[in-house]
DNA sequence: GGTAACTGGGTTTTT
DNA sequence: CCCAGTTACC
């Protein structure tokens, strides 16, 4: 247990009166940089030293590094020792419960988590009946991605779908009926497969907060309720909280509601200004001191901060002054990836590492530029955010390998593992899962009938793979299961992949990490909650010698810090993303992520905007702006900063005149003849 | 009938 | 670069 003298003394005056508040719930309006975390760690050590059991403290966040930096703070301790604060996502958390108490829950034990990926591909499965699928009559059908999308939004945010897509995909609007319809059958594909996506995580553990019998007892679990980053709740998560926290008198909230940037999973941060009303003595500390950023960038964040009727809050300085931030105007992308290479370099020389160094962009694809223009100068970098190891064919293969082991009835993963197969398409493989009706729980007993459903060419190589996923399915150590997965995939990876060398060793790796985990449910939930950002991540972190600069959308970003920030793309269209500004609510977002995006930085800000940007097509009237300076830089932003330009570079041809000699031989030549210009 | 190979159009953010 | 629609092949 952490020394409580020590933890509060090194807290200035409101945040020592967050930590130690007592008698009602504690909303703590916590602006960027001005030491929450400490804050929230600190709460939790006064809790503790009120006599609450640390096991009974339970620290809900949205990421789970956030959940093990503070888990860390609060106790030094080994990760599993017992008696420790009990923390998490909301969906780790939710998870754990429902695992422990599955029947309880009509799941099988080992339940399937899917992830939003696995959600496409059943809407994809189950879409064509419901008329949702090709051109017809010219109008094109949402994808199968958008309807997962549609769904989970209309689920995390309890809303009527004809709202969910009036306000968020108003041109899906013909397609509401069928959407309804798709959607009953999704919910009925996935409980008859026991498969759990996300959203119903966390659905599961409200029902049973709200269920008679099973809510006091799950909410007697927690004296203390710990939320971190309240204005990025759902309306589900606000509700686990109210249930979790009837009352109130043992829940902190902290949170800032000019920091939400999750509308687009179902987030409001109206659930953040609503708690006063949930809780009629709900007590407000804002802590505003920020220790994180100079001056100069601090007097930009404050004129960006949006103001749209939120919980106003005016961060202090307490940092000395410093360099105002810079923005250069590029003439084109191009330049400006030199650029922001040019400038990283420049800090590094002048002692900065890359380490210290974060580019932050909008999207995953904005640094497209600036990492070749990276690898081209051998600046070593690591990027998050964007698309993720466990999206790459071979990485979902061996997931599926793993699924159909753990959760013999998941026919989403026969379908993936049987099509991995040369000769095996959707037809065929559809005809297999029917014939071992895999939703019985011997299905792997069923194969020798499906075999014979499959033509020759390819039924033998099925088999193999086959036969020793069933051997896995009665190895009882993960290990061991993990390694009968690794060789039930050699063949069919081999067969299917150009570069399966590379795709394999990607799966060692995988399957070393797999089985480390008590058990392959626990290694696959592990995979989909909180998916390694790359091959590299499985091999433990990278070497702390290693220097490498940070890319990272601001998504991503949030809650993170570096001494230096370099911010490209500041053009309308990509800052604020064009994709967000069919309603005044996603241009409100779209500032908000501004905002945060400004508030890491440290030490130095850099700013970027290209003059002219390199876009296929302006398809829509509000991209007409494309190309211009974001308007989030108002006069009022730009007084702040300094300006530079940056022009292509001109190739240097050292010869000049000789040149010059020979284009004027060259010319002679066209009306005298070859010979006589010589 | 069913699969693979080819082609052209479109691309946010993440637990 | 991934997905959907089309065509060519078994």
């Amino acid at each position: 247990m952490t020394a409580l003298p020590g933890v509060l003394d090194a807290l200035n005056e409101d945040q020592r009166r967050a930590a130690t508040h007592q008698g009602s719930p504690l909303l703590i309006l916590a602006g960027a940089g001005t030491g929450k975390t400490g804050t929230l760690v600190a709460r939790a050590a006064w809790l503790q030293a009120q006599g609450i059991q640390p096991d009974r403290i339970l620290l809900l966040t949205f990421t789970r590094r956030a959940a093990d930096d503070m888990l860390a703070r609060a106790d030094p301790r080994d990760r599993n020792a017992p008696g420790r604060i009990v923390g998490g996502t909301f969906h780790a958390v939710a998870h754990r419960i429902i695992r422990a108490h599955a029947e309880a829950f009509a799941l099988p034990a080992e339940f399937s988590v899917i992830d939003p990926a696995d959600s496409a591909d059943i809407m994809d499965t189950l879409r064509d009946v419901h008329g949702l699928v090709g051109t017809s009559a010219g109008r094109r059908c949402p994808r199968a991605a958008t309807c997962a999308e549609i769904y989970s939004r209309c689920v995390a945010a309890s809303t009527q779908l004809a709202d969910v897509v009036s306000q968020g995909y108003p041109w899906c609007a013909q397609f509401t009926a069928q959407l309804a319809a798709l959607f009953t059958d999704f919910v009925g594909y996935k409980r008859r497969h026991g498969l759990v996506d996300f959203d119903d995580l966390l659905l599961l553990w409200r029902a049973a907060l709200a269920d008679a019998a099973a809510g006091p007892a799950l909410r007697g679990l927690f004296d203390a309720v710990l939320v971190d980053e309240y204005q990025d709740v759902n309306a589900v998560q606000a509700e686990i909280v109210r249930l979790l926290q009837p009352d109130g008198s043992g829940l902190t909230c902290v949170g800032d509601d000019a920091q939400a940037i999750y509308a687009f999973r179902g987030a409001d941060p109206a659930h953040l200004r609503a708690l006063a009303s949930t809780y009629g003595d709900l007590a407000i500390i804002r802590l505003s001191r920020n220790y994180r950023s100079r001056h100069p960038v601090l007097r930009l964040a404050n004129v960006i901060r949006p103001q749209f009727g939120g919980l106003e809050l005016a961060l202090r300085a307490e940092r000395g002054e410093g360099h105002r931030p810079l923005l250069t105007r590029c003439h084109d992308e191009a330049t400006q990836a030199r650029e922001v290479c040019r400038q990283v370099l420049a800090e590094h020389e002048a002692g900065v590492a890359f380490q210290q160094q974060a580019v932050l962009v909008r999207t995953a694809r904005h640094s497209d530029l600036v990492e070749i223009e990276l690898a081209a100068r051998g600046i070593p970098y690591v990027k998050y955010g964007g698309l993720r190891f466990t999206e790459a064919a071979h990485v979902k293969d061996f997931i599926a390998a793993a699924r159909i082991v753990a959760n013999p009835a998941d026919d989403l993963a026969w379908f993936r593992l049987l099509r991995l197969h040369e000769g095996v398409g959707p037809v065929l493989a559809r005809r297999v899962i029917e014939t071992m009706q895999v939703a019985q729980p011997q299905q792997f007993d069923r194969w020798a009938d499906a075999e014979r459903a499959l033509p020759q060419r390819c039924a033998a190589a099925v088999g193999l793979t086959v036969r020793q996923l069933a051997r896995a399915a009665q190895q009882e150590r993960t290990a061991d299961r993990a390694a009968s997965i690794l060789s039930a995939l050699h063949g069919p990876v081999a067969a299917r992949y150009p570069d399966a060398a590379a795709r394999f060793a990607d799966l060692e790796r995988l399957a070393d990490a797999a089985a480390d985990s008590p058990s392959l449910h626990d290694a696959l939930v592990q995979l989909a909650l909180d998916p390694p950002v790359s091959a590299s991540d499985l091999a433990g972190k990278p070497r702390l010698d290693d220097d490498y600069l940070v890319i990272s959308t601001v998504h991503s970003a949030k809650g993170l810090e570096w001494p230096v920030v370099h911010l490209p793309q500041l053009v309308d269209g990509a800052v604020p993303s064009d994709m967000a500004l069919t309603t005044p609510a996603g241009l409100e977002e779209e500032q908000r992520l501004f905002y945060v995006a400004v508030t890491r930085a440290r030490d130095r800000l850099y700013l970027y905007a290209p003059l002219r940007m390199h876009h296929h097509r302006l398809a829509r009237d509000d991209r007409h702006s494309y190309g211009q300076l974001t308007r989030f830089l108002t006069s009022a932003a730009l007084a702040q900063c300094d300006q530079a330009h940056a022009d292509p570079p001109r190739p240097a041809l050292t010869p000049i005149a000789p040149l010059a000699a020979s284009v004027d031989r060259e010319l002679q030549s066209l009306w005298s003849g070859p010979a006589a210009a010589r």
